[in-house]
DNA sequence: TAGATTGTTAATCGATTAACAATC
DNA sequence: TAGATTGTTAATCGATTAACAATC
């Protein structure tokens, strides 16, 4: 069982493979995947084992069938159908991202209760009302969940994706979900990461107003 | 200087705090504090420590006292002025969220490219063209950066940040920056995150296939 | 007081990095 | 071959939790 982290970062990896892959097979090595994903070598090497592939001494990895290696660990063959729950200005951005003919990771059903945004195409998914969640979730077999209503209402709809048998929710709402244990549940704040961010803007540890050492000898 | 993680939590719990509030002036247990926020109450404790906030034995922290306390310690008083580049659905959506009249963590401009979306208002903010950041930068004393562009101009859109005197910059495109040193950069993949849900919503220890043993006596 | 919680340190846990023989 | 990189383990680092005296 890999952790969180490593599936984050060999996803971030494969996107990355299929930026190479576009300028023209060839192969990549450890420190230059690391390079461009912000992290060590020996991670790279490590997450290489996890995956179960491969490379070769002096010559690295091939980035072809690296991606193919993680698309088949990551396990997209499945096609997962998602569904989003809060059809408001974020719900519709990640629509615009995630619904369409994408071939994996597609956002097959949205949900809200305002009548005006209910049964018409959103951003090409279909918005229905939210009491059809349970029974649209097992026409289309929805495995996985996103929540972009407000905190107020999260803990109902994810009860409702829960009972519409539900294994992954990705949540924006800032709430804490109870879900039962079977169901794996990120939640993604945006304040939070804009606090850190305005946080840390004011508080690094090399200061605008105390140049370093490099800096003042210029 | 406190860790990522410790500014994360103390950014959730003043939000859970003022939903405490909300209910009534009372206080709050670490125990409590770290149900709703899903860490342990040692965590709690230890975060109160950083703060150097301190609680009473057996009666706990003051809700209202501790807010304050932690927003002293946020240093929000200074009022950060945040820009935003990239006007598509992504950033609407957090210009919907964050523009106009809170009184923190304020985005003050917009821009973008698109001469069909710069210079009019968008959801309560002014949109400029990209080429006038810089500018507008200086004259706002905007020190936040949120990048919501293309991956191809993300660096190019870092850099034009950097020149206006930005200080932390929150990237959600798919692209690891390259920026000075004194640049805080916080990195939120949202391809990422769903990715990650849809492999553990399939690769959870506890399938819905295999009961545990508790559901199989059932 | 007795009971529960806090402040604080030590112990634990997990993730990341360093190191090095094996190998192309 | 020589040089660089891989696979793999040990060491390090940091974050989280456990434990307990102090305290209201």
């Amino acid at each position: 069982m890999p952790s969180e982290k490593t599936v984050e970062r060999l996803s971030l990896y494969r996107y990355l493979l299929y930026g190479i892959l576009a300028d023209g097979e060839r192969n990549v090595f450890s420190h230059e995947l690391a390079g461009m994903a912000a992290v060590s070598p020996a991670q790279v090497r490590q997450d290489m084992m996890v995956l179960g592939y491969s490379g070769s001494p002096n010559q690295g990895y091939e980035v072809g069938k690296l991606i193919a290696s993680i698309t088949e660990f990551l396990d997209d063959a499945h096609g997962r159908n998602m569904a989003l729950v809060g059809v408001g200005n974020l719900g519709r951005a990640i629509l615009s991202n995630f619904a369409g003919q994408r071939s994996r990771l597609q956002i097959v059903a949205a949900f809200d209760v305002d009548w005006q945004i209910v049964n018409r195409m959103v951003h090409g998914c279909w918005c229905y009302p939210l009491d059809k969640l349970s029974g649209v979730m097992r026409d289309q077999d929805i495995t996985v969940g996103i929540i972009c209503v407000p905190p107020a209402a999260a803990q109902e709809v994810a009860d409702a994706l829960c009972e519409g048998g539900v294994r992954g929710i990705l949540n924006f709402a800032p709430y804490r979900l109870q879900v039962p244990d079977h169901v794996y549940v990120s939640n993604l704040n945006i304040t939070v990461a804009l606090e850190k961010v305005a946080y840390f803007a004011h508080h690094s540890p090399v200061r605008l107003e105390t140049p370093s050492r490099e800096e003042a000898k210029v």
